[in-house]
DNA sequence: CGGCGCGCTAAGCGCTTGCTCACCTTCGGG
DNA sequence: CCCGAAGGTGAGCAAGCGCTTAGCGCGCCG
């Protein structure tokens, strides 16, 4: 981090979801643009949308992003960054296998609900990111994957999970946990919290030993 | 039924994927749309690139299909219509809670991983339905919800299953199942039987009532 | 054999798209 | 009091979009 950058914010990237997006117009188009591909997929939303959401002129946008799909790529990563760092403090935090688990399905659900708007664009627009960029985030998706699996083979080795197949229900649970973003409503019965201790006691019992 | 058993049923023509499609051109442009849309999605695929990959001029399309958007909602209703068909055979199926739950998330997963391409427009392109065309889906889709929670009811009358939270439980289990057309690869290590059956032991273990 | 209708194509219409460019403000520093 | 950079706008371009239309080939029936 260069030293000359100025933030008003304090170092709580949790109490405001973009505040590293500065200026404050970028922002407001990035937030913007959240919402519009949330709702419409990326290639259905206009950079006229965008910019209408962000009451501003179709031509602002290009002074802060390059191209329609900088703005996804800035999107998709720092989500990506997020939900990594959420998943490694869970795995790498103390705790028997058991605990952790439950810590991870429990915060990365609770991110995803409450967060669904961007979760939604993290998760299901990575088709439109340029090679590069998809490449990037798909190496990021790869450390998630090896957080649980972690988990898991700690949990096996410790005797308090029965898991014969480590890769697959790896795989399971970040997909359960992942699809949360697709189906979740804020209007919903569920409380992004109850959904997280809902499935934290779901996968807890998909790895659970027979006692 | 053994895996890697290559079977082509001859007398069942929902067997043959898009059998219910007449004529021939329609389907050939039907199947080439569920290419398109399941590769890029509904957005980004134009006509162009649907009647190219069927051999046929741009033109053809409106002959057989009004719209483009008509096109999506014969292949979502036509997926969901058979994907309702396999949870209903297997809830109102004999046998045990378990064994009905078994089978259903072994057959349901089965066709999400073999028919990925199908499955993958059928459940992430609803958006792009007109609200007419997606209100009949999403009927449809209440329906499967039906059905696999009778089967969670059934389990916890006969004191086969705990599940504290059949509504959520119902969710988890759909969702888990459905999202596997997004990450399912054709060319990935698992065949379709290896993951409904490993889907199908999550399940089960989801829900078991302890002994 | 002649004519008719169906399935299809070539061409293109009207419109929207991502993006650009000439120009206009605003404002802190000399 | 002027200046230049930074951030914004209105108008608009080239390309591509969904969809339409005029007309062509060809199997079928009298």
């Amino acid at each position: 981090m260069s030293a000359a950058e100025e933030t008003a914010e304090p170092h709580d990237d949790t109490a405001k979801p973009w505040g590293e997006v500065t200026p404050e117009a970028a922002r407001k188009l990035l937030v913007a643009a959240v919402e519009a591909f949330a709702e419409r997929g990326y290639h259905a939303t206009t950079t006229r949308d965008i910019a209408g959401r962000a009451g501003m002129s179709p031509a602002a946008l290009y002074i802060h992003y390059k191209t329609k799909e900088e703005l996804l790529h800035r999107i998709s990563r720092i989500g990506h960054d997020k939900a990594l760092e959420i998943l490694q403090a869970a795995a790498g935090g103390p705790g028997t296998a058991a605990e952790r688990l439950d810590g991870a399905v429990r915060s990365f659900v609770r991110w995803h609900a409450e967060r669904h708007t961007t979760a939604r664009v993290v998760q299901y627009e990575l088709d439109a990111l340029s090679d590069e960029h998809r490449a990037e985030i798909i190496e990021l998706r790869r450390r998630s994957d090896t957080a649980v699996r972690r988990i898991l083979n700690d949990g096996v080795k410790a005797g308090e999970f029965d898991v014969p197949d480590v890769p697959g229900t790896t795989l399971a649970v970040l997909s359960l946990c992942i699809d949360v973003a697709r189906w979740f409503n804020a209007q919903g019965r569920r409380t992004p919290d109850e959904v997280g201790a809902l499935y934290a006691d779901l996968v807890l019992r998909m790895v659970a030993a027979q006692k």
